[in-house]
RNA sequence: GCGCCCGUAGCUCAAUUGGACAGAGCGCUUGGCUUCGAACCAAGAGGUUGCAGGUCCGAGUCCUGCCGGGCGCACCA
């Protein structure tokens, strides 16, 4: 990765010019081209501390770096007040050429996890009705994050937490629907899965508890087949949290350590000590567990499954539950880190006419039935997640044009075009692809696209940092935008052999990175269209 | 009242976490197909980044105070 070797180059240039561990070396994409290809304000940012002008700093940093380096860039300038921007040769451009080539769909695969391991929870939205347009956007960020997360090296396991307690009110109430006793849940999704499936149970909750199984089968065949969303560890509130006692091991753990109290009948958890603004009961008066401590006691699983990380993903209507959850990880002394996403509402522009008895409510099946999955997942995905959020339907439908997504998709479908034309398997542009061939690529289109190419790693280490997954389609629009503007430049299949062969190397090369970008996002890189 | 998120072009949103001239898509105006796919390319109009202060060489981004919107503030999950 390019930036990663200019970070380093500066860090030991710092190092040898006597002024290292100053400041943090950020690398920039300047947007005037004339300010190089990468830019860092690392003269400036040291320039606070010692007694040089940034430009001075930045003289003495040049030298060095050209001294360690001299192949990779063309030149690096200075600008005022004190940047430094580094011009990538040419030379070190055709050789990652040729490691796209070489690596294919593994190049962008990072090291920086360095095999941690991270669990992503997301979506874990209750058994008992369908997935609405709010879940699409855990479902979508979740899937994202965890693929960027694998790509950059560690080892994430995607889990669903399934709120399915038998003696939860929900699931009392959804036992009540299931029996003809109550009409909370009564939706017609529901009426007609109860007229599939048996219910046997005879109690409230032993019935609630079985509809809910079976919205959640129903839920779970939603995410994996229709959304292409999978997870790898389902966890069954009631199955491995009540019945495995873990409540109870939590309360006694919670009793033993004194971080709970009794007042007004219930009992109270101290998370007031941990960060948190007030306690909160975890023992209703009835002798009831709330919802907060089998969530701590799943906490706890996760704390002691070894994860380096763990990452909750909720809703916006969860935002009082961080922290609460935030004060537990403490009082279990977590030694690793715990990120919440709180993401942001989602509504919809133009579907009025879409909602199907279902009250004002549209499921996110039905807005993916209408918009497609390619679609729906770029749209939400193109946002970032702290926004509250409005999906333009009327642009989601447009199959045309004017939708984003399109536009990426045609890059794509336009290179498989050129491929198939030229005859030759892509095997065949590969094997051809020799290093005097890429030099015959110097037009500022051949190489603003290569430029853009080798972005992919940098892309997926920021995000795999940041979590902004809105980066990826950014990104792969950006992608599209450098490969049309070459298509118009340069002709690839001409009669000019060793060119031809060297511009469809670079075709091939876009194809591989445009493709790994869209799976990252779980979109089909469409061949035709 | 308190907490979290937000306010950027007519609309939907970005802006590499304090960098260089605030960028895309849609919409609007205009030009380009007898050559690899025009679902494309090129050009233009459109902005006091809600308002007012402050810090800084440098602020959409940080601090303070207002204004406006969303979501929370359960012995629900």
């Amino acid at each position: 990765m390019v930036r990663q070797e200019i970070v380093k180059l500066i860090k030991e240039a710092a190092k040898k010019a006597g002024f290292s561990a100053l400041a943090a070396v950020h690398i920039d994409y300047p947007e005037d081209e004339k300010h190089g290809d990468y830019a860092t304000n690392f003269a400036l940012q040291t320039a606070k501390t010692i007694r040089l002008t940034p430009k001075a700093i930045a003289n003495n940093l040049r030298s060095h770096i050209l001294n360690l380096e001299p192949a990779l860039f063309e030149k690096i300038e200075i600008a005022d007040p004190g940047f430094l921007n580094f011009f990538i040769s040419k030379q070190y451009l055709y050789k990652q050429v040729g490691e796209i080539l070489r690596q294919k769909e593994f190049f962008g695969k990072l090291k920086t996890g360095q095999g941690k391991k991270i669990s992503i929870e997301s979506v874990s939205a209750n058994p008992t009705g369908q997935l609405h347009i709010g879940n699409g956007r855990n479902a979508f960020s979740g899937d994202v994050l965890s693929n960027v997360l694998e790509k950059a090296g560690y080892k994430v396991v995607r889990e669903y937490f399934v709120n399915d307690a038998k003696n939860s009110k929900q699931i009392i109430e959804l036992g009540k629907t299931a029996l003809g006793k109550g009409e909370t849940y009564k939706t017609v999704r529901i009426v007609s899965l109860l007229e599939k499936n048996k219910i046997t149970g005879q109690t409230e909750s032993e019935a609630g508890w079985q509809l809910a199984q079976i919205i959640q089968n129903n839920n779970k065949d939603f995410l994996e087949k229709k959304l292409k969303v999978k997870f790898d560890k389902w966890v069954s509130e009631e199955e491995a949290i009540y019945q495995q006692n873990k409540i109870n091991k939590m309360l006694d753990w919670l009793k033993k350590n004194n971080l709970v109290y009794e007042k007004e009948g219930a009992l109270w958890i101290k998370t007031s000590q941990f960060g948190d603004d007030k306690d909160w009961v975890v023992v209703r008066e009835t002798g009831e567990p709330t919802y907060l401590l089998s969530d701590i006691a799943y906490h706890k699983d996760k704390f002691d499954r070894g994860f380096d990380k763990v990452i909750d993903i909720w809703g916006a209507d969860h935002q009082a539950h961080v922290s609460k959850i935030k004060a537990a990880s403490k009082m279990l002394g977590f030694k690793g880190s715990l990120d919440i996403l709180v993401l942001q509402l989602v509504t919809l522009r133009g579907g009025e006419k879409m909602s199907k008895r279902l009250g004002n409510v549209i499921t996110l099946e039905e807005l993916v039935d209408e918009i497609g999955l390619d679609v729906a997942r770029w749209f939400y995905l193109q946002k970032s997640l702290n926004t509250h959020t409005e999906i333009d339907l009327d642009l989601a439908k447009e199959q045309s044009e004017k939708n984003p997504v399109y536009y990426v998709q045609y890059a794509h479908a336009r290179i498989c075009s050129i491929l198939s034309k030229s005859g030759k398997s892509p095997a065949f542009a590969k094997a051809s692809a020799g290093k005097e061939n890429l030099k015959l690529l110097n037009q500022p289109a051949e190489l603003a696209l290569i430029k853009q190419l080798i972005r992919l790693p940098e892309t997926v280490e920021d995000t795999a940092r940041d979590y902004q997954v809105q980066r990826l389609p950014q990104y792969a629009t950006d992608l599209a935008t450098s490969f049309h503007q070459f298509y118009r430049d340069c002709q690839v299949l001409s009669d000019d052999k060793n060119l031809s062969k060297a511009r469809l190397a670079l075709v091939l090369a876009t194809k591989i990175i445009l493709k790994n970008t869209l799976s990252l996002m779980g979109i089909s890189a469409t061949e035709k269209m």
